[in-house]
DNA sequence: ATTACTGCAAACGCTTTGCAAATAT
DNA sequence: ATATTTGCAAAGCGTTTGCAGTAAT
């Protein structure tokens, strides 16, 4: 099964890539509609699914919510925000995590592993501050 | 609002406990059902979520599928197999995961973070030799 | 010409919610 | 007595799928 480049997966791709954002599939629906008002949400989520697969854009599924998609697919860590739920790519040479070589724990043989950070996003931060004046 | 230790939530914790596994909301329902085959799916799904909250279980919510429970809420790391999705807990002297230290990246504040190792567990390494085998 | 892809609508799996009745405090 | 909690059924959400028609190779 050969890819074809249709211009509603070009789109989504370009989307993707100019957003540079983690986009969730209805959010970049959103933006492409303006663009193709007729796509439907299923061939979004479908050419996300194939995209990811064909290792175009990256897949993340992040502790039990919304999957984004990552218009970088290289190997790297992510930060998210618990608050707004933004997601922020880490840089490489983040120390601490090239533990690959945990091993085996536990009888397990490790493939790789994820980092999930969590914290509050600089926006979100700017608008708790806002917020508590707001209380005051 | 005080917590009432009803007959379910008490049999929900009870089950959880002794199992001592990471059930999701349906296995832990099925298990309890057995004991009270009235309760229904969503008093589990109430019950899970209060406990939690009270910090009398923890919350596994890995990567775009079902959320699991833990009989231990207490701060630790999980290892889940990528081919049957069971979940263990992480020995807490697992080093090189110390570095909440990561401090200010990027600008965000981080209040936590998420470790999870993907491998293949001892028993479904036993299945994939089987396999092998078989294939031969 | 072939076969991947599309849009639509309907179904899916997991989870949450509104309600009136039941029960723990 | 009074609030929390329950069971039920229905709705919710994000996502996937079957289908007949459309379009890229």
């Amino acid at each position: 099964m050969q890819l074809r480049m249709t211009n509603q997966r070009e789109i989504i791709l370009r989307v993707l890539r100019s957003n540079k954002q983690h986009l969730t599939a209805d959010e970049l629906y959103d933006v492409v509609k303006k663009l193709m008002p007729r796509i439907s949400l299923a061939t979004v989520y479908r050419n996300l699914e194939i995209l990811s697969d064909a290792g175009m854009i990256g897949k993340l599924e992040i502790s039990g919510r919304q999957k984004r998609f990552d218009y970088d697919p290289s190997d790297h860590h992510h930060i998210y925000c618990a608050v707004c739920h933004r997601v922020d790519n880490l840089p490489d040479n983040c120390q601490g995590v090239k533990q690959k070589d945990l091993g085996r724990v536990r009888g397990y043989s490790v493939t790789g592993y994820r980092l999930e950070i969590v914290g509050i996003c600089p926006d979100c931060q700017a608008l708790e501050e806002k917020e508590k004046k707001g209380d005051e």
